[in-house]
DNA sequence: TCTATCATGTAACCAGTTACATGATTTT
DNA sequence: AAAATCATGTAACTGGTTACATGATAGA
């Protein structure tokens, strides 16, 4: 795949949300706050303007009008280009084909984490578990929440099964350490007295 | 949690070898590669001298002597300080004790996923799936080769975990769109007629 | 009417990536 | 001895975040 011109995933909500209609900036910044796509891409108001600009230069987006609003600053609308629309349906077939590395934070802690004594490791991974219940219980509250149709919650089911994933693993890791007869924990902590 | 001065993972990781001993940057750069970090956690060869002169910037790691070696260039060694220890600890704590909100590409594809035909969906959901299948079996070859102690693989097994439960959700997914009598393919191809 | 919040955008700063530079060593 | 790769670092570019600016509207 040769590389995006535009690399930033806010750049895609942004092309499928013109893709529908035409908006200026601000809007676009609303009308992604509204929909609550801020919970699946990671955006400001900052970084919104920054990636229309990318957009616009890199022709997959085009000014269509520059308007004004009494003494506010001048809005200009932005719609999306045929390039754009070819852009948008490349880069979601390619995201969702093709499986990519990723880096998730507890994960590099995990790489790492030899660094601690084994018993706060084992406090901290409770502590980790109520958290994650605690989401979880919430998720389970937005699911039952009536969506116009379950294909608007398919992030949030994808986002529970990763979670509940993570739940088995940090309780077998708890396990893997505090096991009596065969846990990590004596090793480990001998270990972590030679630093 | 105050803001932290580094906020780069990569920042941790150096941190965390430098809290062993001594080290100049190429140094810390390829023990890095040679520990296989690089699967938990993103960086490149330039990324490590950036680091570096933050985390000096930062006061929790100093420059501790600087030799030379023929007319190569001069090696500066730096080790970590008190402070840099105490953050090291701090920021792994927070880490394994508190889940933060992630944003997978995945994750933010599926939020948008309504722009693609359902048909093609349904196609390229198959091809992840082989995709995820493949990563599957590798994680497992992987598991396999003996390491030093399993604790040097929890971070594969996290992975391994959120693996399977991606395969699990795909599976899910490509079925409730593909079901003959509550499918939501019909729906879906409706309304995606409709722009 | 004063204050807070919304609407809208710009500018400055900082972090991260990529490309480049150059001597040393190893391979062919 | 030429070519390739390793060792080591710097510099330039670009992207993203944060902070700021300012008029309009709405609530107390």
């Amino acid at each position: 795949m040769t590389k995006r011109k535009v690399a930033n995933l806010l750049g895609l909500a942004v092309l499928a949300y013109l893709s529908r209609a035409p908006m200026h900036p601000y809007e676009v910044s609303k009308t992604l706050r509204a929909h609550g796509d801020d919970r699946s891409i990671k955006f400001t108001h900052g970084s919104v303007y920054m990636v229309i600009e990318q957009l616009e230069k890199a022709g997959l987006i085009a000014a269509q009008e520059t308007t004004r609003n009494g003494q506010r600053p001048e809005r200009t609308v932005y719609g999306i280009t045929p390039d754009g629309r070819a852009e948008l349906e490349d880069w979601l077939r390619d995201l969702v084909g093709v499986p990519r590395h990723e880096f998730p934070a507890f994960g590099s802690a995990l790489s790492l984490i030899g660094a601690l004594h084994p018993d706060v490791v084992v406090d901290l991974l409770r502590q980790r578990l109520v958290l994650l219940e605690e989401q979880r219980s919430a998720a389970a509250a937005l699911a039952d929440g009536a969506a116009p149709h379950p294909l608007f919650l398919v992030e949030e089911a994808y986002r529970q099964g990763l979670l509940e994933a993570e739940i088995a693993f940090v309780h077998r890791f708890i396990e893997q350490i505090t096991d009596p007869v065969s846990g990590w924990g004596p090793m480990w902590a001998a270990y972590h007295q030679t630093q």
